[in-house]
DNA sequence: AATAGTTTGTAACAAAAGTTACCTAGCTTA
DNA sequence: TAAGCTAGGTAACTTTTGTTACAAACTATT
């Protein structure tokens, strides 16, 4: 475990307090698919993700989803933070991008960090800062783009994050996560690949030109 | 100034980090309509809103605006946290939306009272989390709303902000901040005052029923 | 009062997105 | 192989939003 730990967050924490998260920590594996939290939970500890991404998800009253952003290496949800602090229930859905590996930190420890490293407290505002960013991304994206775009970004983060330019995933699933519906979805696939951008195959979507 | 600052703050923090503030803060009074902060610029200080409404907003490539949330009394704007930290410039926009006063902290001084004070540390999280939840309410709104329910949603912002029913605003204004057309909210506020729920006039807007 | 500018109302149309319906292709399993 | 299921393609239509154009109402200024 300290090698993967090491290896993540080792250029951010200095050995102390890794040896501390070494200690507390739980180590936790996930398979891609796995709800990691979902909203209205308590939340009791808190992942620093070590591999893998997962993904961040918004839901209405109808049961309506949206994605919102991805987590990957060296990052932690920003949510969980002040859910911990304030005792207040989860605002969103966390689900296994990919395969990943976390460690989970006792929320207790939390608190003691803060006070005592510096390297804590910059990585929890970092953490902070960086979600705030990747949420205005969000923003301009539903608010500045059309769904064609939308469509285009959402592919290529795909691509990003999977590290392959084949995705396996079906119409429907898009429609989900980008908040519309699986007609939409193959009406603009079809048009990209009209485009030369992508070609579609059943279950899976191969894009050509970023 | 002690007065109002320790009326606004008074309950988050202790006197000697109030007479700290006191001591290294400028007082600074704006009227409506003001520019705080723009898009691109450094931030060399932090603002405590004292009194009066700050409305935060993001623009697109095309200068296109839309309203991200507004900012009350006893809160800070979270994005300058980080700014100031990581030197990096500001990704929105703020104007003051009434006559407002702010305290100005140094950036300096936040490094060092993030150490020294625990009840600087907790106000500077709560805020991060109030932001992501502000932000998280937006992207409820622009995703998962129609433009007539956004607009209503809106208008109930704007009277609880400026704490009168009746709305000194132009159709126009309104179609800025919620990054649509005048057109489309004229349409829209003239249905809602066949509905009952406003009433037109020139330069106006009366919400009757919330 | 005449003029110019601003604000609002509205019609007519276009584009984007959402909905319903139905078909076909491919895979799975009895 | 037949039956059943899932994924995807597409047409036809509706709703929502955006655009253009123009007129009317009001305000401010000369």
């Amino acid at each position: 475990m300290i090698s993967e730990l090491k290896e993540s967050y080792g250029m951010l924490f200095e050995d102390e307090l890794l040896s501390e998260i070494n200690q507390v920590g739980t180590f936790k594996e996930v398979s891609a698919g796995q709800k990691l939290m979902d909203i209205g939970e308590y939340i009791r500890s808190m992942p620093l993700l070590v591999s893998g991404a997962i993904k961040i998800l918004r839901e209405d009253e109808d049961g309506d989803e949206l994605l919102l952003y991805f987590l990957e290496r060296g990052e932690t949800c920003a949510m969980t933070l002040t859910c911990c602090m304030g005792h207040t229930k989860s605002e969103i859905r966390a689900i296994a991008e990919t395969d990943a590996k976390l460690v989970m930190i006792p929320i207790q420890k939390m608190e003691e960090w803060t006070s005592k490293y510096k390297s804590w407290r910059n990585f929890v505002f970092q953490s902070y800062h960086e979600r705030l960013e990747e949420l205005l991304k969000t923003v301009d994206s539903i608010a500045f783009l059309k769904m064609d775009e939308r469509l285009l970004k959402y592919l290529q983060e795909k691509v990003h994050i999977s590290g392959d330019s084949t995705l396996r995933i079906t119409h429907q699933e898009i429609a989900y996560e980008l908040h519309t519906s699986r007609v939409v979805i193959s009406r603009l696939l079809k048009k990209l690949e009209k485009l030369g951008k992508i070609v579609l195959h059943r279950n899976s979507i191969e894009v050509v030109s970023l």
